[in-house]
DNA sequence: GGCCTCGTGGACCCTGCAGTCCACTTTCTG
DNA sequence: CAGAAAGTGGACTGCAGGGTCCACGAGGCC
């Protein structure tokens, strides 16, 4: 009994993952709140690892970096689930609002997408892997739908989907994204999230529903 | 003639600005380009200045950095000239969206505002500072001309001016800032940006123009 | 000419941080 | 149990960079 306690028992969560994912994951979380900028020790203290462990599973400062953001890279998803193809558009559009309000412009994701932000001005090419892996995923993704649902009739894009798409998700982030980099935050209630997701989804349909006044 | 020539005669243009001056246009440029991380002896060089110099002017990196971005904010002002109030909405917004892609949203700008996120990491007051100079000016000048065209009967925002303010510019800033701000560049043709400019007009128009078809 | 101000450049101090080394302990494995 | 493998903590090196100091030069003012 003493025995177990002093191993498993009173090892905090984190302790029970690899030190390798601790690592990683401390360090996600203090390159996105203080940039790029956090000495190895601050990440060694709150991975709960000895700086030498440290260097042992990543070779320097850089390849730590580079290392937590290919593992972010596989987290970030386009949270396009192409379940539900028979609704209508609007509905859809609203829900891509939805999710995009409710998980992606969190302080988290915008740290994280501010960091970045911060990285490509010293490693270049950083900001393209994340551009592919992220946004333009997201493009992508959406202007696949947005043809789909052209040759269906129910939408108009004027025969450019991506412009089409990248212009929604414009929409969709606008200046909560801006705000948010520069570091002002502003809760939002989830009726505010509602209002603004029907919003952007009644516009777009305005704009590029099938029933257009001019050509 | 010789003591002529030695003085005045062979100064480079920017020897001839005051040295406060040269430095704070130096330092714009250098943090610009590197971040806040740029060396005090590399402004001093840049500035073409001695150390010493730099910190009599200046007292310390923090100041001239937060003197440089109030020097900058006088520069920065919303470009919406009032001037043509009878015309169309279409042609102004039109007209906005290429004054942005002809000057805001150029290497230099992007580069500038990319500076500041990373800054307000840093320095949380100068996001708030920054946000307020500049993309609030622009919402809500844009925001009061719409409530005047809406009066006018000539735009329909739904009683909501600042929304659909807020939305046009992410419209027109949209990817191409999103890029910008990971180090992705892509020169935009001239033809390129009035294609845009015309869409983006367009797509406001049939969303907020006067002629709706659904309430 | 003599003083004063401003600038120069280069040496200098000190702190913080990437990265290394080492002696010691823990844990896994045969 | 013994030995290997991995981890620990703390001292240490080297360097870059913010900030200071100082001896000197050049121009303006009386």
């Amino acid at each position: 009994m003493s025995r177990q306690s002093s191993t498993a028992a009173q090892l905090t969560p984190s302790q029970l993952l690899s030190a390798r994912a601790r690592i990683l994951e401390a360090a996600a979380e203090m390159f996105r709140t203080h940039g790029y900028d956090v000495s190895m020790d601050v990440i060694a203290t709150a991975a709960n690892v000895s700086k030498q462990t440290l260097y042992n599973q990543f070779g320097s400062k850089e390849d730590l970096f580079k290392a937590m953001i290919a593992d972010r890279a596989a987290v970030m998803r386009a949270p396009l689930n192409a379940s539900a193809l028979e609704r209508h558009p609007r509905d859809m559009l609203a829900d891509i609002a939805r999710q995009y309000y409710q998980h992606a412009c969190g302080e988290h994701e915008v740290g994280y997408y501010r960091m970045m932000i911060g990285a490509s001005q010293q490693f270049p090419d950083m900001g393209r892997a994340y551009y592919e892996a992220g946004p333009k995923q997201m493009v992508e993704a959406l202007a696949q739908w947005m043809a789909r649902e052209e040759r269906l009739g129910r939408l108009d894009t004027g025969g450019d989907p991506v412009m089409a798409a990248e212009h929604y998700l414009s929409l969709v982030a606008g200046q909560i994204e801006a705000r948010g980099l520069l570091g002002l935050w502003t809760e939002m209630s989830p009726a505010e999230m509602e209002r603004r997701a029907r919003f952007c989804a009644d516009i777009f349909m305005r704009a590029f529903g099938p029933h257009r006044l001019m050509g």
